[in-house]
DNA sequence: GATATTATCACCCTAATTGGCGATGCGTTG
DNA sequence: CAACGCATCGCCAATTAGGGTGATAATATC
């Protein structure tokens, strides 16, 4: 975003009532632009590139192929542009459909117009945007995955290591790699089954991939 | 939060300038209460237990035992307690880590404080609250799809193999679990490791998971 | 029906790698 | 100074990797 052009918007969005509601939020806004306003997403290949917009807001359940795969066919062919979706309903399925498919915010239809032009800003400016509902979420689809419970604190000695032995390097090619010698690699590799609570490079290796250690 | 009630805040802060600082902030806002305020951790349940307060900001760095740890012991004690974690870093392991522990928040000590007393609210009315930069990181973990396509066939009994495998088991062991001589779990290592192309146990446990063999 | 082919199972041998035990020194940080 | 991360080294037993051989039973394929 250059500072002194406004910001395009285009907008997504088949209930008449809801969009013109958004495109008086825009229009009113000194800085943006509404550079276009759907009620279906037919042809939107060629609608995103005659417009090109900064941010797209795009509703979930439109006509024509429905929001999330408009989210991601966007982020395909046009990864500059950025996707906010909005919807009514906060179902988890299609928030995660959704942020998979590289859309950048999630905004509930109920969100006060200050918090959506927030909500704009912050993804124009290549951020990202929940609605706190949707943080909530998010987090607890972390707090659903045991095996990220516990932390390790891994030096970056040892952090260095274990990619390597992820990698499937051997303990001598280890020592070749980062101009150590194989003692000093042995006792690294001992000290980090210690950390990770495992006594072979297999469970090294599971744990370091799924903990997302590497 | 009771409407007239005014939100305990605990601080849990080593750096004295900046644990002042957030004190200020607290103190002179109206609706928030400065129940606690601490540089370390020791004694992290009877400080809860003693002032119970609705939300508590907690360094990750911090002496005793980490934030980290010190988040996944509050909300395990004290469900209702709401934890938001801050740190100057921004380090993915660390952010991840924190939201699977429980913390309901994840600010930048750069954070300007209307947006930290903005996320203390969120917080405390039992939302979410997260930092764009820390959102942008949520969303591109759930961007990490898996692309691979290798086709690799194993047979049944091979599958088997490979997952014990990668739970850490020994060819003996697996031999043990099931109900096969060491001699043949060892060819059909063999015949796996033929057919992953690798040649170690842990590049084939870090093959099989990340082509989600198992 | 005869002939591959394949999955499964079992064994032997050797060399290399790994895991667990120990120890030392050096520099930084608290 | 104590504690820690880091690098180095030795020893020994267990495990693993790679090279074979060969049997059985089920399933294709001719």
């Amino acid at each position: 975003m250059i500072e002194n052009k406004k910001m395009r918007i285009a907008i997504f969005e088949d209930n008449q009532k809801f969009r013109e509601s958004l495109e008086f939020t825009i229009v009113t806004t000194a800085d943006m632009e509404l550079c276009g306003s759907f009620e279906d997403t037919n042809r939107l290949e060629q609608k995103i590139a005659a417009l090109l917009p900064d941010v797209v807001l795009m509703d979930i359940n439109i006509p024509g192929k429905n929001g999330i795969e408009a989210a991601k066919e966007i982020k395909a062919k046009f990864p500059a542009v950025h996707v906010c979706m909005q919807t009514v309903f906060d179902d988890d399925d299609k928030i995660f459909a959704s942020l998979c498919n590289g859309a950048s915010g999630y905004i509930l239809k109920n969100t006060e117009p200050a918090k959506l032009l927030q909500a704009i800003r912050e993804v124009a400016a290549g951020g990202s945007f929940f609605t706190p509902s949707v943080a909530k979420k998010v987090l607890n689809f972390f707090s659903l995955q045991p095996m990220h419970s516990e932390y390790i604190q891994l030096t970056e000695k040892e952090k260095e290591v274990l990619k390597h032995l992820v990698d499937g390097l051997s303990y001598k090619m280890i020592a070749d790699k980062i101009n150590l010698s194989f003692h000093t690699i042995h006792s690294h590799i001992k000290n980090i089954y210690d950390k990770l609570h495992v006594n072979s490079k297999g469970e090294a290796v599971a744990k370091a991939i799924r903990n997302k250690l590497v």
